[in-house]
DNA sequence: TAAATAAAGGATATAAGGGTCTTTTATTAG
DNA sequence: CTAATAAAAGACCCTTATATCCTTTATTTA
C-alpha cells in the first residue's frame, strides 16, 4: 500500500561529493599542507573509500592534482583553480546532464520539443551557463567571503 | 580505467513515464473509449508491466481515474484534467525534489546557503513554479494545438 | 451464470548507484 | 635501504530503481 517515495535528485551522490570535495581543497590547500581524502572525510562527513573514489576520478580527468606518501595529498595547480563547476559536473555525471530532455526523448531540441520542453529548458540552460562560467577558485573565493558552509 | 558515466536525470523514469502517459491519456481518452495500459505501451514505448506500476500509483493517488472488465481503462475525470504537473511529480519522485539542495546538504535555505544555492535555486524554483501553475488539461491543449510528439 | 477482459496487486529478477575492504604503487623520512 | 605513509586500484557487497511475471479482483457481455 505505501508507496514508497524515491530520493530524486539532479546531481548523483557522487557528484555532489566531488564538488564540494573540490571546494574544500580550495579552502585547506597549502603548497605546505596538501590535503588527505582523510582530511576530506572527516570534515565533510563523507565515507572516505567512496570519497577516494571519487578523488581519483578528478585526478584521472586533470580536474585535481595529487601526491602519494607521507605527506601526501591532494592540492590544486594553477590549472586547476581555472576549472569550470561544469566540468565537475561532466565528469561526474556524464555530458548529458545538461543536454537531455527532461522527460528522457533521445532528442532535445525546439524543433523536436517535448511536452515540458519550453518550461525545463530556460531554466537548464540558465544554470548550465552559470556554472560554464563559474571557476573552482571564484567559488572558492566566494565560500570563503561569504562564510559559507561545506 | 574507462571512467563509467552515469546517466544522470532530474525526473526519475518512472516520472517521466508518467508524465507522457498523462499527456496520452489527456489526448485519447473519450468517453466512449478508454485507454488500455497496453495501449499507452505501445503508443509511447514504455514496458506494459512497469507503466502498469505507475498508473496504479497515479490511480491510487486520485491523479487519474480507471475502471476495470471488457472496454475498461485510464481515463481523465474534470477533476483530473486540473491536477497540476508538479503534483504529478510529487506523487512519483516525493515532496523532496524541488525543496532540497543541490549538494545534498540537510537544509536548504539562503540562510544556511550551499556554495551553488544562488545558482541552482532560482532554476529550480523556476521550474517548479512553472509546472505548479501548469495542468494537465492545459498542457495536454498545448502539446495537440503544436503537434509535440510524446 | 459463464467467459472474457483489464486493472490491481504481489513476488521476483536485473542493473546501476552507493559504499566497504584489501592490495598495490609511489613517495618520503630516517 | 627500510619503514611509514597516502593515493591508486581492484574486488566485493548492499540498496534502490527499473523491469518482468503471475495471481487476484472487478466489470462487462453473451
Ligand atoms: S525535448 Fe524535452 S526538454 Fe527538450
Ligand atoms: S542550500 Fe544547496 S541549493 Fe540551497
Amino acid at each position: 500500500m505505501a508507496t514508497t517515495q524515491l530520493e530524486s535528485h539532479v546531481l548523483s551522490k557522487s557528484c555532489q561529493y566531488a564538488l564540494r570535495a573540490v571546494v574544500y581543497i580550495a579552502a585547506r590547500a597549502t603548497p605546505g599542507h596538501l590535503v588527505g581524502a582523510q582530511e576530506i572525510a572527516d570534515g565533510l562527513d563523507i565515507p572516505k573509500h567512496f570519497l577516494s573514489k571519487i578523488l581519483q576520478q578528478l585526478t584521472r580527468n586533470h580536474l585535481i592534482s595529487s601526491t602519494k606518501g607521507p605527506h601526501g595529498g591532494f592540492f590544486l595547480s594553477e590549472e586547476n583553480e581555472r576549472v569550470t563547476i561544469d566540468r565537475i559536473v561532466e565528469v561526474m555525471d556524464g555530458p548529458g546532464l545538461f543536454k537531455a530532455c527532461v522527460l528522457g526523448m533521445p532528442q532535445c531540441s525546439s524543433d523536436h520539443p517535448c511536452p515540458l520542453h519550453t518550461q525545463a529548458v530556460e531554466y537548464r540552460d540558465g544554470l548550465y551557463n552559470k556554472l560554464k562560467r563559474l571557476n573552482i577558485k571564484e567559488l572558492a573565493t566566494v565560500v570563503h567571503k561569504e562564510n559559507i558552509q561545506l
